[in-house]
DNA sequence: GTGCTATTATACCGATCTGTATAGTTCTTG
DNA sequence: CAAGAACTATACAGATCGGTATAATAGCAC
């Protein structure tokens, strides 16, 4: 018997569709710009479908979240992992991601920062959720500027992470997905700076 | 005759306090989440009294933006000045603005980088008045790092910003005001290893 | 077949949304 | 005093909001 360790409820076909048209409606216009009654129309399907696999709007929206970060999980290890054994290519390929995320002509910055943005309340489970997203990131560099043998590679990790974060949202804000060199430059003086 | 250059249209009592409520509420709840009948109720002013001074909820959105950008902008320029005239000093000292911002119980991050996102079309004012907003911070920072004499003022200018930016965002999501510290060792670290 | 669950369709709820209409009032300024 | 601007109060419009109620249907498992 195979366990689905992070999801836990069930997959079907309608939920996925509800998710999904959720999540790119969502991205696009906002999450309070989005009535549930958008979603559905654009979905196809019933208002007690919504209520039946979600208990109200903002438990699909915790749901749309937590599947984004898996989605995205998935994408970016599966990046570095084709980048090969070398860390600092791996590095590389975690920035290059960034990069081809920024220039999609769907880029509208970041869903999970935007989601704080309009739900600000620190107690919510949607601002619990991505907490979990960023905190899940931080980690990931972490592993990465472990495996270069850099000295502090938590305080390292925290500092790419906030150019990082810096990135989405000027890409955003500027409309420039180019900044992601900035990123790149910046983080490997940083790394050179502390590796010597 | 005094001209005011930045400000588009005459102060009066009730226009302050409109934008005052509205960018209290805004700032606490989101753009979406407030009603202008909210505002109207907390500020105890009649609806046409609104409409009076502002066509729509986006131009008041709009002028609450302006004029937050204008009240940072003095704010911070008089923190630098405080500073004396040390270039160090100064940056360091645009630093602590920040991490008394992050200290504030009602801190609730970023009021444009919110903005954008409940409005991510690139063409509306609101988007503008966010960019404008961001333009100007990477023109304090540029302006440090000129009187600092870093080798490229403008590249290094938009690497901190990206520190910055960042730390805006994580302060918010981790609910962790003393992110700050990684940008001053970060920048510190940038600026040392372009300046040899 | 017989249940059980998923799904649909439709109607409805009360609240709230932005914005307008209208008329009366207060205040200032010439 | 007179004129005009600022402001208030109230009512209303039409739409949309999240969510519920109800009844009928479809599909699948035992």
């Amino acid at each position: 018997m195979a366990y689905t360790l992070t999801q836990t409820t069930a997959s079907t076909p309608k939920r996925d569709l509800l998710l999904d048209t959720a999540a790119d409606l969502f991205y696009r216009d906002g999450y309070h710009a989005v009535g549930i009654d958008k979603i559905l129309a654009e979905a196809g399907l019933a208002k007690m479908t919504l209520y039946h696999h979600f208990a109200s709007k903002d438990e699909l929206i915790v749901a749309v979240l937590e599947r984004r970060g898996r989605a995205i999980g998935a994408e970016i290890a599966a990046a570095i992992e084709a980048a090969g054994s070398s860390p600092r290519r791996r590095l590389l390929a975690f920035f290059d991601w960034h990069e081809h995320w920024f220039d999609r002509k769907d880029f509208n910055g970041c869903a999970f920062i935007r989601a704080i943005g309009e739900y600000p309340d620190v107690k919510s489970p949607i601002h619990q959720a991505v907490t979990k997203q960023k905190q899940a990131a931080r980690d990931r560099l972490e592993t990465m500027l472990v495996a270069m043998e850099v000295p502090d590679p938590k305080a390292m990790a925290i500092q790419l992470h906030l150019l990082l974060e810096g990135a989405i949202v000027s890409a955003h804000t500027f409309g420039d997905p180019k900044i992601i060199k900035s990123v790149r430059e910046a983080a490997f003086a940083l790394i050179k700076s502390a590796s010597k």
